[in-house]
RNA sequence: GGCCCCAUCGUCUAGAGGCCUAGGACGCCAGCCUUUCAAGCUGGUAGCACGGGUUCGAAUCCCGUUGGGGCCA
């Protein structure tokens, strides 16, 4: 069997990281076995469509790296796959419906359908359509919905791929609208349509769907086309449990974009939310995730969408780039800093402490704070206790002894020899001459360089600096020492 | 409320009757390392919701209860 699998988002907003979680199964499923990836956009519901929705979701599938072989901007041989452009395909197999005694005309209003929603809710009965057309006749020209004439007794049952069978009873189901009355179709209906047409082969959707899978069951049989392969996974929670909505947070993927998570991490995370390889394995590639993937190995109970772990693996994933890789990616986030724009050759300066600032950066907005300060060219801005440190504090005088050593010791390096090693030596050296523990000296020379407390390892930063900057901060920062009224 | 789904450490999970005195990862705690911050290393903390069965044997199968969630209202 080919694998056929859709991925059908309404353009409503921003997309969301449940949404592209199934996305992500959808594409698993497809490239894994060979089959074809298809994203329909489901555009029935005109009231709530949103201008550009459909790019943005789009640009998220892109982002994370899911390729698409039939989709709107791109031609298929199913096309169109805008749910709105095809209109004709719905009321076809509404009216073939309504021939074959599978569906009927119903003019109810909404008067009469609120009045038995409230008889029905003060009888207490079942809520639902009571049927009042179903026996009528009603003019194709008056306004009218269409429905689903379901049975009345029996069971229906949905053959659930994870789940096994599920079974409903018939008379708790109402007949459902198909077709509105501005004679566009309800999901029921155009998915069904859509999905045999484009011969998917699995339906690959979220639990809340489960409800109402037996409609679509009784549908595909009234319509006498095979069913697909039902596949209902669980939905991710949010901290309190309850579905995952923007209550908890960021959830469209470009809120995680654009904090700075890695698509790759994302990807990861997502991927172990209701599925896992084996027993150990956490950190895959796209690839490694393709090569394991099948649907035997999705979860049936929901996961909550956890961000510490996210943020963790989104660190592992920064620790583990190639250096320059590392550099382009953090690069924008410098020139937002800074507010100029860097050429490569003046990025690739910070290759040698690229490394270590990657096993500080969490998240790549970061990585402006560990670099920033190799591009300044005026004074650093620091308040003039932070050079003293802890072992300094209120000692200015002393602090300003221990950077004028540090000049002296400096100055003498020779050009070509501003290494990291020769620093090391010299500066480890010169705390010892002095007595003290090398933490108290770096101190005061970490701040005068950086102008913060918390930066890249000292060695490295010096060379990146370069001799002459080095010296200059120090200078100034001796300086702001020999007259302390800041 | 009705129907449906689910139930292993705080979280994500492994486990498809004996391999389980339940394994891994994140978090958390302690120690080591250490120039700040990290990273790394070592150790530790913590779980099969409960009650009945079935079986020589149950985290694993069945029933019930409880809890959570989804859908409909």
């Amino acid at each position: 069997m080919t694998v056929r699998v859709r991925y059908g988002p309404s353009p409503t907003g921003e997309p969301h990281v449940g949404n592209i979680r199934t996305a992500l199964f959808d594409w698993l499923l497809a490239r894994r076995f060979g089959g074809q990836f298809i994203v329909r956009i489901e555009d029935t519901d005109q009231s709530r469509a949103v201008e550009g929705a459909e790019q943005l979701i789009l640009d998220a599938l892109s982002w994370l790296g899911l390729d698409w072989d039939e989709g709107p901007d791109c031609h298929g041989s199913f096309a169109p796959y805008r749910q709105s452009e095809r209109l004709p395909l719905y009321r076809a197999a509404a009216e073939r419906l309504i021939a074959d005694g599978h569906a009927y005309r119903c003019d109810c209003t909404s008067e009469r359908l609120n009045a038995l929603r409230k008889s029905q809710q003060q009888a207490k009965q079942p809520p639902g359509y009571d049927r009042y057309c179903r026996e009528r006749q009603v003019s194709e020209a008056q306004p009218h919905v269409v429905r689903l004439a379901m049975p009345r007794d029996g069971d229906t049952i949905v053959h659930d791929y994870l789940r096994g069978d599920v079974t409903f009873q018939n008379e708790l189901l109402d007949d459902h609208v198909l077709l509105k009355r501005d004679g566009f179709p309800t999901y029921h209906l155009a998915s069904i349509v859509d999905d045999h047409h484009m011969q998917i082969s699995h339906v690959i959707r979220g639990e809340e769907w489960l409800s109402s899978a037996p409609r679509h069951v009784r549908t595909y049989a009234a319509l006498g086309w095979p069913e697909p392969i039902w596949v209902h996974i669980p939905i991710i929670r949010g901290p309190d449990k309850g579905k995952l909505s923007k209550r908890h947070g960021a959830t469209s993927i470009r809120e995680y974009a654009a904090q700075g998570f890695l698509p790759e991490a994302l990807l990861n995370f997502l991927a172990l939310l209701g599925w896992s390889k084996d027993e150990t394995t956490t950190i895959m590639s796209r690839d490694e995730i393709l090569a394991a993937f099948d649907l035997d190995g999705l979860g049936l109970s929901s996961a909550m969408f956890d961000i510490e772990r996210l943020r963790e693996m989104n660190a592992r994933y920064i620790r583990d780039l190639e250096p320059l890789d590392f550099l382009q990616r953090g690069k924008p986030y410098l020139e937002r800093r800074i507010e100029r724009t860097l050429a490569d050759a003046d990025l690739e300066r910070l290759v040698l402490i690229a490394p270590a600032i990657q096993e500080r950066v969490k998240l790549m907005p970061e990585f402006a704070d560990y670099t920033d300060f190799f591009y300044r060219d005026g004074p650093l801005d620091y308040p003039n206790a932070e050079l003293m440190g802890r072992a300094y504090r209120n000692k200015p005088w002393a602090a300003l002894e221990a950077v004028e050593a540090t000049l002296q010791a400096l100055r003498q390096v020779k050009a070509d020899d501003w290494t990291v090693a020769s620093l090391e030596l010299a500066l480890r050296d010169l705390a010892n001459q002095r007595g003290e523990k090398p933490g108290a000296l770096f101190t005061p020379i970490r701040v005068a360089t950086t102008g913060k407390r918390v930066a890249p390892p000292l060695f490295e930063t010096l060379v990146t600096l370069g001799q002459a900057r080095t010296l200059e901060r120090l200078n100034a920062a001796a300086e702001r020492l020999a007259r302390p009224d800041d």
